[in-house]
DNA sequence: GCCAACATACCGACCGGTTGGTATTTATCT
DNA sequence: AGATAAATACCAACCGGTCGGTATGTTGGC
């Protein structure tokens, strides 16, 4: 029970992700996030030495966060790799509920904002996307092998998801609709579906 | 041959559309524009009567450019209308070469920075991506009638096109490679060329 | 002579960051 | 256990510079 310490950090943190989802990095005055925050200046210079080291603490915290709610997920249940793949997708295809700066990817419209100006910003944004795609690597291997799937490696059908995902955040502002991003997962399940069902002609092996 | 005369608008587009897919929209500043066009501010604000509106004649002016650049590429010779597609595709992933602010896109920058700011940008930008997203719908339901592919409409098939485009490019800026961006439309040439290429388990009658 | 197309100089608001302080917690010593 | 020193957490006021935008010219073609 400690009635300062460290709180103002997470309100903080927890402000940017909700500022900057909304209005974007550059948009986001410090002043924006104190007030937010409900705290002073002061602090937040105190926590952070610039608004870029906020950016990558700000990346860092929603790598943590996002890393929990992902390994409490339902979808690691199933027992088949594919299974629990599919299941992945529809559990992101649920989460397109509700407001747009609430449902869409800080580390995403991060990177698309400070890729050339902010490198440290852009790290570890980049690390939290690719990190999180990671985590699907070993379930996409396992139905490869199991199917005799070649043509693509694991990791760029993971970063494939992400992409579709981001993708789908981008068309669901400029739409101001979620039901093109939801369009946009179902094709994208329906393609991981289909690359596993059955054995395309650049599989030398025979599928399931 | 005007020597000034309306030279100062366009310059001031095209660095537009360069700086904001470099630095994002509220990162650069009047000033920058200015600079880059070789320009004075009085020009700027004769031309734009503000910041915002010059956004929306860039997303226009993007608009003009891409749609003219397309409408000129070599994609459009085949005669089947699935060809053409994938022969777009391809296109597009030509495209991916040189500078990431030379093949990104301004009005998915643009769209994520201001959608929630900016209705009168988010509008101009929805706008250029989706009607440059309907110029594909007649080959993909051409596609999908000769193929008698069901289970989703042309329209969310041409749209998903460029939500994985948009998110390559957002994979592309936060990997610094455009790597990743590359590999993510060659599983989405995989995806469409399945989809057309035999009946799966969605569809009632049998493929060509 | 008139109007569009610029140019120059400037403004008030705001921005990221600093300063000099105070309150609170924590580590250290007796 | 209590006193004390040192660090941490926080605050209010302020600063130099920059921002979008404006006011007031000047220029050149028709």
């Amino acid at each position: 029970m400690t009635p300062r310490a460290t709180n103002a950090r997470i309100r903080l943190l927890e402000s940017a992700r909700d500022v900057i989802r909304a209005k974007g990095f550059a948009a986001t005055t410090v002043d924006d996030l104190c007030r937010t925050a409900g705290v002073t200046k002061g602090a937040f210079f105190h926590h952070f030495k610039s608004k870029e080291e906020l950016g990558v603490a700000a990346a860092d915290f929603w790598s943590e966060t996002t890393a929990a709610l992902f390994a409490g997920a339902p979808y690691h249940r199933h027992d088949d790799p594919l299974d629990r793949l599919i299941a992945y997708l529809e559990f992101r295809k649920q989460l397109l509920a509700g407001e747009l700066a609430e449902f869409t990817c800080l580390v995403g419209t991060m990177a698309q904002e400070v890729y050339d100006s902010a490198p440290a910003i852009r790290d570890a944004c980049n690390a939290s996307i690719t990190d999180h795609a990671m985590t699907l690597v070993p379930d996409i291997r396992a139905a490869m092998d199991a199917r005799g799937v070649r043509g693509f490696t694991a990791e760029s059908l993971a970063l494939h998801t992400q992409a579709v995902l981001q993708g789908a955040f981008i068309l669901a502002k400029a739409g101001n609709s979620v039901t093109f991003a939801q369009d946009s997962v179902d094709h994208l399940i329906r393609y991981v579906t289909m690359v596993f069902s059955q054995a395309g002609e650049q599989n030398n092996e025979p599928g399931v």
